[in-house]
DNA sequence: GCCAACGTTGGC
DNA sequence: GCCAACGTTGGC
């Protein structure tokens, strides 16, 4: 089972609209990015699981954790002229972009914001979220960088 | 709103 | 294949 980390912007689509889903389950489409296409395409298994990450706000945490329930397909958003996403590049034939459906697990009983992932950026080593100038918006997270976050969790914030 | 990081595009 | 221009991301 592999772990990973899954950007969104609350105003685009938080943790909120996720529980708000039919099934508490939604396509994660949109990315275009070939890096993070290729986690989701060739990596993202089903039952993996990944943290839901709010980005762009006042402050950027961790909010959810979530689950893949089905692996890559096409993102059909790319076909759409009418989609923020589209991709006249992407056709069912020569197909660019893949989405992957994740559901809902649980909200995290408290977020875990990006200043205090930093203060622990010696526990959570070669962390891809804390590396300088990172904008990927699907990374891996190492089994060890699991555990001690959802132990995190557990702790209240020492500040 | 600013700006650094960095991926993509396209001319050559 | 190089590289400048440009666009986007995302923290602050």
């Amino acid at each position: 089972m592999n772990y990973w980390l899954l950007k969104s912007e609350p105003g685009t689509f938080g943790i909120a609209d996720l529980e708000a889903a039919p099934d508490q389950t939604t396509p994660w489409e949109g990315v275009r990015n070939y890096q993070a296409r290729n986690f989701m395409r060739d990596d993202f298994r089903l039952g993996d699981q990944a943290l839901f990450y709010h980005s762009g706000t006042a402050t950027p945490a961790l909010v959810g954790i979530v689950e893949v329930v089905r692996e890559a397909y096409p993102d059909v958003t790319a076909f759409d002229p009418a989609s923020p996403y589209y991709d006249p590049a992407s056709s069912l034939v020569n197909l660019r972009w893949h989405r992957v459906d994740v559901r809902l697990i649980r909200r995290l009983r408290r977020a875990i914001s990006l200043a205090e992932l930093k203060q622990h950026s010696a526990a959570l080593g070669d962390f891809a979220l804390l590396r300088r100038g990172n904008r990927l918006s699907v990374l891996p997270v190492s089994a060890a960088q699991w555990a001690f976050i959802l132990r995190l969790e557990s702790v209240t914030e020492a500040l």
